[in-house]
DNA sequence: GACGGCTATGTTAACGCTCACTCAGGCTGA
DNA sequence: TCAGCCTGAGTGAGCGTTAACATAGCCGTC
């Protein structure tokens, strides 16, 4: 109790180098073997209650704490998982990245997160090597765009890995959300309406997710026997949105429009506005994404929601299956994307002209807006 | 050369256990001793040019990779990096995330994300805890909560840290955006527009970042000899700006808003418009973070930026400074707001009538609207 | 009542690396 | 010519942990 000058590691006394207290300084405080604190903080069962609590409180006194890197040496197992990303700005790789971390969290795991500088192979070859040097037990890929999914063929063997909206391409595990039908139910949910066809606004092409919204807005205006208009090309960015919008907002027979997330949707919607086209009255928007903000845009935007929680559960669920089994999957699990009906769409107007009827499950608007 | 039978790792034939290879293994390939590989690895200068592209070769045909579990143990250095951070969804924390790890990049360091599930202090002790378990050489922790900051009073001593958004209690070095300024920003711009007084929709008061908003509205409205209105509270949200919008849209005397975030002003612009109330030619809205669909709200958002790539790189730059000088600077970084006008801010209306003079630094809008 | 088989511990040997020495040889300078 | 000093390499120890084996005491069984 008494305790002398010398600044002591933790809490003894005794003068000496500052080292963290190992696994003998606590075994000799407590009259035991070192493997003896290693059977207790490991939970084996054959040790006596009267020598675990002896050691458990020599531990507290001495504020030990495990050593992960001696451990990790002897095991061969370092708990820490690896996450290759690109832009963790974006909602959805955010998103995903969140959920991956949540789940880790419940599976006893640390994450570590690899940025990408750039989207080409070598940058996700490095970035990946920088992750299995650091010596991580697997890696989820969150890897939207064609090169990151083709890069992940040629991936260290043995590695446990899971992509995240990758292609199906390689023999590994793919987590996604159906893109393809996202896109399908947006573009119906305008046909269904009674619009001629539906225009789009489209991701950068080298993203798998705008190619699959794109096909998927395609197939079912074809399916449709519908006039399929050329595609706009947007950046993601709400910018690229109101540049495509602008264009669209010109053209008179333009009335609905399936834009491939919400960013571009919020100015593709500011472009019809500043052209004084009404929305939904002359002509109806659906996004893909459903951010948080999305029900409070104007109009509140009918969109196409994902789970990004369940596709970083569903991931780190599988990175751990391989990680225990030692064995690749190569499965394709699909998550769902729901249409959340809002209004920012409605009926084709014969004519373009004012008061559309609104969507019935939402309360009629109290702004009054000329056309 | 030659191979006796004992199984050699990785490319060699032969089956045998799948050992990945070590320094040894490289070392009696290029026939030198371990320790010159080591050497080699470290680019020490006592290397003949030969011996060192034999060991390369070596390194390169048998794929060699250097455990790094081993290296720590040994250095006691994990080139691992920590951060606690709430729900890294939030476009606040998610580009400061990013920033972080982008600047870490760059200095070598691996980062490990430790999201907290709740924000009392044990959680936050044992998410700190996690890390420093995992070995981590140091840590940021993102704390704009009241709890979080506090939480940092009583950290491991010598476990170097920076807090984000963290109060200057503590002796530990802070970085955060000049928050009270860019709120005296807000405010002000909205009085030198000719508003009677600024009403405030803040965010949750439990967040630092709320708190010094608040403040820094309050003070210009004090120093302006102006009425203080009754702030009402968010929770950062698009909903609860929708709610506390509804409530502000019903009182006819409020002519100017200075939102907390983007998000919630999204909620409050959408209010207005419902109640028919014009932005800006009724009511002016000024919100905080310019997120990067701000520009393209209805209406274009006058909004605060917040720079959060510069703080993410402050903070890592402290970081390291404090782990190799190997102590506690206990400084505090302002990382400064800028006032971005755009059109949701306009000159107090005598009587609330018509077409309100524009920002002169901004494009006539196109459209044409009612009161 | 001796013996197999538990149970609770201790002992020893890796794990793969870096650090602190040691050592051989070649060069310099008086 | 030889002491002294560089340079390039090797040797051995030890980091803190777990795994494998060794050991001592105890019980119940035939």
């Amino acid at each position: 109790m008494a305790s002398p000058p010398p600044a002591p590691p933790s809490r003894t006394p005794s003068g000496g180098a500052l080292r963290a207290p190992a696994m003998t300084d606590v075994a000799q405080l407590a009259g035991v073997s070192h493997q003896t604190v290693s059977r207790v903080i490991n939970k084996h069962p054959s040790v006596t209650a009267t020598t675990r609590t002896r050691v458990l409180a020599a531990i507290e006194e001495l504020g030990y704490r495990r050593n992960s890197a001696a451990r990790t040496l002897v095991t061969g197992k370092s708990q820490t998982l690896g996450v290759v990303t690109l832009n963790s700005t974006l909602y959805g790789p955010a998103s995903t990245l969140y959920g991956i971390e949540q789940a880790a969290l419940e599976s006893q795991y640390f994450v570590t997160v690899a940025s990408l500088r750039s989207t080409d192979r070598p940058a996700v070859r490095q970035a990946i090597g920088r992750l299995v040097d650091q010596g991580v037990e697997g890696v989820v890929v969150i890897a939207p765009l064609d090169s990151l999914a083709q890069a992940l063929a040629s991936l260290p063997h043995g590695l446990p890995v899971v992509a995240v909206e990758g292609d199906a391409a390689a023999d590994i595990d793919v987590v996604t959300v159906d893109q393809h039908a996202g896109a399908q139910a947006a573009t119906q949910h305008l046909l269904d309406l009674g619009h001629a066809t539906v225009w789009h606004v489209s991701g950068p092409s080298d993203w798998l997710e705008a190619q699959h919204r794109t096909t998927g807005w395609r197939a079912t205006l074809e399916r449709a026997g519908v006039e399929v208009p050329p595609p706009l090309r947007g950046d993601w960015s709400a910018r690229s949105g109101f540049e495509t919008g602008r264009v669209l907002a010109s053209m008179p027979d333009v009335t609905a429009v399936f834009v491939a997330n919400d960013s571009m949707a919020v100015g593709v919607l500011r472009a019809f506005h500043e052209r004084g086209r009404d929305v939904p009255g002359d002509v109806s928007v659906v996004g893909f994404d459903d951010v948080p903000e999305a029900a409070y845009f104007s109009p509140p935007l009918t969109t196409i929601r994902q789970d990004f929680g369940e596709v970083g559960r569903r991931s780190l669920a599988l990175l751990v299956d391989q990680i225990e089994s030692g064995a690749r999957a190569a499965q394709r699990h699909v998550v769902e994307a729901t249409l959340i009906v809002r209004d920012s769409t409605g009926p084709a107007s014969r004519g373009g002209t004012a008061s559309p009827k609104r969507n019935p499950q939402h309360k009629p608007p109290t702004k009054a807006r000329p056309h």
